[in-house]
DNA sequence: GGCCAGGTGTAAA
DNA sequence: TTTACACATGGC
């Protein structure tokens, strides 16, 4: 069996319920600063790992875009040292921090007016990263796609040469299956429905497709 | 022990 | 314009 488009892949996810034990839209803390935060820290790093350092930050009540701005960067770093690749990352999330206070004022602010090409123009925002802030900061109609997005497509036989061509597919198959302003929470489901599915029922690095083909 | 994780920036070729 | 490598930690 194949799957003909992301539509079809998407109803045949919800079928197993993946989302049942999860954050409502799969991100913790969704339409929150704190996912702007999990966004960077996560790059090439464990979940697990990054809510060490998120939590590392509560402890130190430095949760907000005024404290992130301004917070010394070594101790930062210290704080952030458990996801790993933490010079940078303390970087970027200072600038980032900066940036948005300059340029919006604050976060609720930026969810609303920011666009992906300023978040772009970012250091330490590639293009995952910043669907990741639109979509579950921002509550934007974005769809996040990744590895796991590209590995399970691949079970399928289908390969994408980009990062937009992969993110295309998946949007341009659900867009017209839903009203306008359900798309983001589509969205945002679909991309954590993709991530579950993968964790779960991946063997090293070939995902078995069973589990989907099986339900009809 | 080597490969990988909810990537990205930079410098060579 | 593509490819290779660094960034850093910890799980398996």
């Amino acid at each position: 069996m194949q799957i003909d488009d992301s539509f079809e892949l998407y109803t045949q996810l919800e079928s197993l319920n993946l989302l049942k034990n999860k954050p409502p839209f799969w991100w913790p803390n969704y339409g929150t600063f704190e996912v702007l935060l999990g966004a960077i820290l996560t790059q090439n790093t464990r979940w697990e790992k990054v809510e060490l350092s998120l939590q590392n930050l509560r402890d130190n009540d430095l949760l907000s875009l005024e404290a992130l701005a301004t917070v010394d960067s070594d101790i930062l770093m210290s704080l952030i040292q458990p996801s790993g690749l933490y010079k940078s990352k303390a970087k970027y999330l200072g600038q980032l921090c900066n940036a948005i206070i300059d340029q919006y004022g604050d976060f609720e602010q930026f969810s609303y007016e920011v666009d992906r090409g300023w978040l772009l123009e970012q250091k330490g925002v590639g293009p995952e990263t910043a669907d990741s802030i639109l979509c579950y900061g921002c509550k934007r109609d974005v769809m996040v796609v990744d590895a796991y997005t590209a590995r399970l497509l691949d079970a399928f036989g289908y390969a994408f040469e980009s990062y937009d061509g992969l993110q295309s597919w998946c949007e341009s198959g659900l867009i017209h299956h839903f009203e306008t302003d359900e798309l983001a929470n589509v969205y945002a489901n679909f991309h954590g429905m993709i991530v579950e599915y993968v964790k779960a029922y991946s063997k090293g690095k070939r995902v078995d497709i069973l589990r989907l083909t099986d339900q009809s």
